[in-house]
DNA sequence: ATGGCCTCGGTTCGAGGA
């Protein structure tokens, strides 16, 4: 089983691109963020054509988030029932007995604004909600784009972005909460090349410098961990025309 | 250099992203 999650910043821009990905990387699930559609301009035909359901909560100009599954989907369930958010930002499903949450974390723009401090409020109603979510779904996958460098290795130049939001002690002691329910980065599950990142600024001519970061993640619960043989960001799609400044992330799961 | 690019809404600029 194969579970993947793409910020693909507007699907109404990139549904060709997601199509075409997904015509090459059969996943089994894809969570995509920042779909940016109101739920009355989903493309729900175009995606089940592509032999997808899906599943989706949107508004307008903004976030919004969407699972697509080859397998049918139970229990969907929109947002966290712990923090009132009108911002469209967590869809979940069980597929395959797999509870798969697909979650676009804030940004949280600067350290110190009112954005920043609902992203910190945001992550901690996020990990209350799962630490609840994991006793009763033991199997469980978080996928998404967390705005969060996890630690200097998943940043191009750690001195350049020392204290800046996305590499903050107080976002990477998030991420660490969200570890101590006992989830596992499955990237870092294998061995890795230096200097992989998920997203690159489409300034400065930063995806061919490399200037990238590593916040894109999936978090797998011990049972899933333990079934993961693979982990991998694909580039690819960072170099086609007009692009997602993010590319995707996949995790291979033995059956 | 509080820059640079991309998307959206809705007009030709501002907000937000990261």
């Amino acid at each position: 089983m194969k579970l993947a999650t793409w910020n693909v910043n507007s699907l109404k821009v990139r549904l060709p691109q997601v199509l075409h990905w997904l015509s090459t990387s059969p996943v089994d699930v894809l969570c995509l963020q920042e779909t940016k559609l109101t739920d009355d301009k989903f493309p729900i035909a175009e995606i089940e054509a592509a032999g997808y359901q899906v599943a989706f909560t949107g508004q307008k100009t903004y976030n919004g988030v969407a699972i697509l599954s080859r397998f049918p989907m139970q229990e969907v369930m929109k947002n966290n029932p712990l923090f009132e958010d009108e911002q469209q930002r967590i869809i979940s499903a069980t597929i395959q007995g797999v509870r798969v949450v697909c979650a676009y974390i804030p940004n949280g723009q600067a350290v110190g604004t009112d954005k920043y401090d609902y992203k910190l409020r945001w992550l901690d109603a996020l990990t209350r909600w799962l630490a609840d979510e994991i006793q009763s779904h033991p199997a469980l996958a978080l996928l998404g784009d967390y705005n969060i460098a996890p630690a200097d290795a998943d940043v191009y130049d750690p001195a350049e972005w020392a204290g800046q939001v996305l590499c903050s002690d107080a976002e990477r002691a998030a991420f660490e909460g969200l570890i101590a329910l006992g989830l596992k980065d499955a990237f870092r599950l294998f061995a890795q090349p230096e200097k992989i990142y998920s997203w690159w600024d489409y300034r400065q001519m930063a995806f061919r410098r490399n200037r990238g970061l590593r916040i894109d993640h999936i978090l797998l619960s011990a049972p899933l961990a333990e079934r993961c043989t693979a982990c991998d960001i694909d580039k690819a799609p960072r170099k086609w025309e007009q692009p997602s400044d993010h590319t995707p992330v996949i995790a291979t799961l033995t059956p």
